[in-house]
DNA sequence: CTGATAGTAGACAGATCTGTCTACTTTACA
DNA sequence: TGTAAAGTAGACAGATCTGTCTACTATCAG
């Protein structure tokens, strides 16, 4: 309290986390290849040892990053699903999410898709982590889809949202074009029964 | 006729065709930053500096791979769907047509969304190509669906068909599976006025 | 106060990247 | 046949990459 920390420009215990956090930004706006480790370490105010004493390797640091990528989608997702109440209205958020998403300055496409068109499948853990995203996207998605199609219908709709989200972000990227949000949810509507 | 010619590794006069029929191989394979210049040079069997003579930059060089897989892919898709009469019939096919390519040994992704994911915004002639790439088969998908929906209903429907095969390009990267496909199609046929 | 821990700065090694350049060789054509 | 164009091999420059290492410094528990 009594200390003067004028700049403070990194808390003091966690060194590691705030590493990760900047790498994921980087490596967001960036891409994995095109951000060196160099850049990381400036922009985070950390040293290369300190980096190497938390990771093994670059790809050990991706694969952190993708982890904690995965945590903050689905914290974030979940709490914007969860103002709402009706399930109507649940599901129809999860592309409103996206589409705010989209709208972001830095939007450059889904960091799992990304790792999969970088690495392809020559790095088996980030190839791995991918799927393992786009699994607990689709497995939240059947829970939402549970009260409105039944659970025996569920999971199979979930792969088709699955798929019209994946279609959303590379429209999006592509063509910068936020709207494809929209346009997947109106499709997705179609698939629901008449009664939802 | 009379000369030997045992290995003719390289036709002799086009090197510039074979060195980006090679390049469009190498970066389709293994992502455009991990490959490196010198690779597709020892693969290609040519001289560094006749790829220097014929191309300014490594991006020019990207540039005209994927102006050529540009041209492939809507050749190779037309002429597979050309073999329908029926329109319902050609339009499917573009699905099936995706199958299959999904199912290919080396497949890794739309080289369009992937150098949409390295390279961001930062290399602009490249996202223009891709995003002119999306748009000529958006057009063409206009195309085939005009006989179904009538000139007017066409180029919006002809959006949502295009982002269902983003979205299964993006399912099958990441899942490998290339039932994706299928089921784009099974969505795309709801979006259809039930006559056709 | 002391010693362990974890951080910093940055030199360094070794590889690899793009792009340039020299010197030589082959091909094509008039 | 003789000349111009185009290709080859590969050295080279300069930058950048990952990962290691040395030497120094700050923090904190006991």
């Amino acid at each position: 309290m009594s200390s003067p920390m004028p700049p403070q420009p990194v808390s003091r215990a966690d060194k590691r986390a705030h590493l990760v956090d900047t790498a994921l930004s980087l490596f967001a706006a960036g891409g994995y290849h095109a951000v060196g480790i160099d850049r990381v370490l400036a922009e985070a105010g950390v040293a290369k040892k300190t980096l190497y004493a938390h990771f093994p390797s670059k790809n050990a640091l991706i694969a952190e990053v993708l982890r904690e990528r995965d945590r903050r989608f689905r914290a974030s997702l979940a709490a914007f699903v969860d103002r709402q109440s009706v399930p109507i209205d649940r599901l129809a958020a999860v592309f409103v999410w996206h589409r705010q998403w989209f709208a972001e300055p830095g939007f450059a496409g889904c960091m799992f898709l990304n790792v999969a068109a970088e690495f392809h499948g020559e790095v088996a853990e980030l190839q791995q982590l991918a799927r393992e995203h786009k699994q607990a996207v689709e497995s939240y998605l059947a829970g939402l889809l549970e009260p409105l199609v039944g659970v025996d219908a569920a999971p199979a709709l979930a792969a088709d949202f699955n798929l019209l989200l994946d279609g959303a972000i590379g429209v999006a990227l592509v063509s910068g074009d936020a709207g494809a949000a929209e346009r997947a949810w109106n499709m997705a509507r179609r698939l629901l029964p008449a009664t939802a």
